[in-house]
DNA sequence: GAGTTTGAAACT
DNA sequence: CAGTTTCAAACTC
């Protein structure tokens, strides 16, 4: 399983955003199942800006013989790491082809005794990008500076018993790792490949005072399955908790924790065995306004043999930058161990996102599930993208095990008052996910699949606006189970619905709506993508609950929504400024000519005539969707995203063609987007660049006539409020000193009399062709006479009451 | 609101 | 791939 931070996106390694290109990497060719244990591939390491801790011990493991072990009772107190705001963690299990987490900044390599590379086996800091130890099932966290240069660097050392780590942090504090005895020897051992018992494992990292620590224990070693064929060593559990403190603010403590549970189940004896990672995640999100903690939650199994490790099985997971309290738990169990629903607060309001991406030796979980026994068949994964800052889309994917009933389901406030979910007729795993905002900070999910067969399907989709919105779109996927994040505006579900055998489009390019096509053999598993508005429409609530009566098969439910941007688009503006309904009258509403069907919506209270671009049509509009892929495959991504390398402003992806309108007005897609015309344009006589003089002004103006209407709209919207009050207050009329009260002067009648003065001075000003900021002038002036007057009736008559009284 | 302009999408 | 047609939004009156 991979998660993949959108803000790491940019700077993630080819290997590591390529499925494909991880998936041929984990698949080192079978002659030299040796090399591949001995010498896995040099992973390549996320830069991240993480502080350094300044003291970093580890802690030897409590037993040699440790074989599974589920490390539940770390603490924030004892393993922590902190990572300042915008830190990005890529964590990456790594199989036995090499070494599979990695972390930007502040990087830590653990690896595990037996690891194959003598003299790395326990941890190393380093720079970005260096090559790290082969050592199977390492987990790195990367420190790197913010140049990637050397104030980040870190060198490691093995000093006999001890590894040590020095480095300087940002703040050009040294960093120490301190190996402890016992760590020394399975390092070397693994080189020699003999006696590979399996080596528990626990780091420790921690730092003192008040300042950032890094925490990470691993307990375990499941390195030691790479070339050893002893039946101990059934299963070995490694887990990383990463835990973040951030120092306490006055709005309370902002506490990020990592924990990384990964199992390996290494049945087979043999080298021939072949791996089958199953892996199942959770991930729910959940943000609260006083940025509560957030929790991930990715349950990870691998049931894997000697060999099967050097061929295959690895997992990766990037975390994107936590810039609020975070709580991340990642655990990989054997198939079998059981399987709660966690709790996974996430707080997806500070823009972080995760991308969930199921990396598995098959090209599909179909495959490996019919080359797999039941237990050991990768599971239908279900991923989350949280949208994090400029993220463009957030998905959800929820594979299907069996062909689907389609059910409708009211969502109260949603555009879309149905929700196609899909009935699992298999036992595959229904999992309810719950999400809470107070969830144990520690929780440890176990991740094996749960079998909930026809139990309700409850998605607790907690519902937060992402801040801000980074662009991710990760190269197309073999696997059907896959996360797709891109730079859409709409949050999206990818539901199971029915099946269409016919349609295997690229994922991230589908629009919601789409039926996914169940991958051979996978048993009829099938994705629809619904709207992202039913589940945006339900963010008033903090909770949105999808309930299916017959349920759906997955081995976990995630959900959790973020509001991206469309077309370069802010989340507030296209929430607050809803997609204008389309006018098709020959297209059906099935071409890219509807707005709707191109930014891959249904039509919801449009003009169009004729329309198919709905679920009434679904058939239809599968098979449009099919032909705008056949034409372009990215026919559904936003056209808006970002330039090249080092550019930091979006543009547009294709570039215009204006040739009369000088890309000044809305015909180019540039303009309208917002965005300066590139080098990619072919416009003629473009006019919308930096130091373009004409595009200046029309900004200025645009910005004063948008400031206008905000201003009247203020205005408007304040003195209705004030009117309403007056004339619908229920208030006595009568005061205490029984005279009238103002308000009870304003009477319809004198609202009437004041209307028609008013109209007056508009008319009046346009008798006398004044330009409309004179009008409003007057009709303003006379409006202040009208209360004055009316004030001073009022006034007037509680004087005379007064007399009177 | 009708008609025109415009440029992307679709088509050839 | 280029030219043409179709289409719907943007724009003008």
């Amino acid at each position: 399983m991979d998660v993949v931070s959108p803000d790491l996106n940019s700077i993630l390694p080819d290997e590591i955003m390529d499925t494909e290109a991880m998936a041929m990497e984990e698949d080192p060719p079978a002659e030299t199942p040796a090399q591949s244990s001995h010498s896995a591939p040099e992973p390549a390491q996320v830069p991240m800006e993480t502080e350094v801790p300044e003291i970093v011990s580890l802690c030897p493991a409590t037993t040699p013989m440790q074989k599974t072990e589920a490390l539940t009772t770390l603490t924030a107190t004892d393993s922590t790491l902190c990572v300042s705001t915008g830190t990005q963690l890529v964590v990456t299990s790594s199989s036995s082809t090499g070494p599979k987490m990695a972390t930007g900044p502040s990087a830590v390599t653990t690896t595990q005794p037996n690891s194959p590379v003598v003299g790395q086996s326990i941890a190393k800091l380093s720079s970005p990008f260096t090559p790290t130890s082969p050592a199977n099932h390492q987990l790195i966290i990367n420190k790197v500076a913010a140049d990637g240069k050397s104030p980040g660097t870190t060198l490691l050392k093995q000093e006999g018993q001890k590894l040590l780590v020095t480095g300087l942090s940002k703040m050009g504090q040294p960093i120490v790792l301190a190996l402890p005895n016992t760590w020394s020897k399975p390092a070397t051992s693994q080189g020699t490949g003999v006696d590979m018992k399996p080596q528990p494992t626990q780091f420790k990292v921690v730092s003192a005072g008040t300042k950032p620590v890094i925490g990470v224990q691993a307990v375990s070693s499941a390195s030691q399955l790479l070339g050893s064929s002893s039946p101990l060593q059934a299963q070995q559990l490694k887990t990383v908790q990463i835990t973040k403190k951030t120092p306490v603010s006055t709005a309370g403590p902002m506490i990020t924790k990592l924990i990384i549970t990964k199992a390996l189940n290494n049945k087979g004896l043999t080298s021939q065995a072949t791996v089958t990672p199953m892996v199942t995640g959770r991930v729910l999100t959940q943000s609260t306004p006083v940025t509560p903690p957030r929790t991930i939650t990715i349950g990870e199994t691998i049931s894997t043999t000697p060999q099967s490790l050097s061929s295959s099985s690895s997992s990766k997971m990037a975390i994107s930058p936590l810039k609020s309290p975070n709580k991340v738990t990642v655990a990989a169990q054997p198939p079998n161990s059981p399987q709660k629903p966690v709790a996974v607060p996430l707080n997806v309001a500070l823009g972080q996102q995760i991308l969930t991406m199921q990396q598995t030796p098959c090209t599909s979980p179909a495959k490996a599930g019919s080359s797999q026994s039941t237990a050991q068949t990768v599971k239908p994964v279900q991923a989350v993208t949280v949208g994090g800052v400029n993220t463009p889309q957030f998905k959800t994917i929820i594979p299907l095990a069996t062909p689907p009933n389609v059910q409708q389901i009211q969502v109260p406030g949603s555009r879309f008052h149905y929700v196609r979910l899909v009935t699992a007729t298999t036992g595959n795993a229904v999992q309810t996910v719950n999400t809470s905002t107070t969830s144990n900070p520690t929780t440890i999910q176990p991740a094996k699949p749960m079998v909930m067969n026809t139990a309700a399907v409850r998605m607790s989709v907690p519902i937060v606006p992402a801040q801000t919105v980074k662009q991710v779109v990760p190269k197309p996927m073999t696997s059907a189970a896959q996360v797709m994040s891109s730079s859409q505006t709409q949050q999206r579900l990818i539901m199971p619905a029915a099946p269409l055998p016919q349609i295997q489009p690229n994922l991230t390019n589908l629009p919601p709506g789409t039926v996914l096509a169940p991958a051979p053999g996978s048993g009829n598993m099938g994705y629809a993508v619904l709207p992202a508005q039913y589940v945006t429409q339900l963010q008033q609530s903090t909770f949105v609950t999808l309930a299916s009566s017959s349920g759906f098969s997955t081995p976990s439910s995630i959900q959790s929504q973020a509001r991206l941007p469309l077309n370069g688009l802010s989340p507030s503006e296209t929430t607050s400024r809803p997609r204008k309904p389309c006018n098709c009258t020959k297209s059906q509403c099935l071409k890219l000519y509807c707005d709707c069907f191109a930014n891959g919506e249904f039509c919801n209270n449009c003009n169009c005539v004729n329309c198919f671009n709905n679920l009434d049509h679904e058939g239809d509009r599968l098979k449009a969707i099919k032909a705008c892929l056949d034409r372009n495959p990215v026919a559904f991504k936003p056209k808006i995203g970002k330039g090249k390398e080092g550019e930091s402003e979006r543009r547009h992806s294709k570039g215009c063609n204006c040739k009369k309108s000088g890309c000044l007005k809305n015909y180019c897609e540039c303009y309208e987007a917002k965005i300066m015309c590139s080098s990619i344009c072919k416009c003629v006589g473009c006019k919308n660049f930096e130091e373009s003089p004409e595009r200046k002004t029309l900004m200025h103006l645009a910005d004063a006539a948008e400031v206008r209407v905000q201003q009247q709209t203020a205005a408007k919207t304040k003195l209705s409020s004030q009117i309403s009050d007056l004339l619908t207050r229920t208030a006595p009329a009568i005061s205490s000193s029984g005279g009238k009260l103002p308000y009870t002067f304003v009477t319809k009648e004198v609202a009437e009399a004041t209307c028609d003065c008013l109209l007056e001075q508009a008319r009046k000003a346009e008798r006398c062709n004044q330009p409309q900021a004179m009008a409003e002038r007057l009709i303003l002036e006379e409006f202040g006479h009208c209360l004055r007057r009316i004030i001073s009736s009022a006034a007037k008559a509680k004087t005379d009451c007064s007399i009177n009284c």
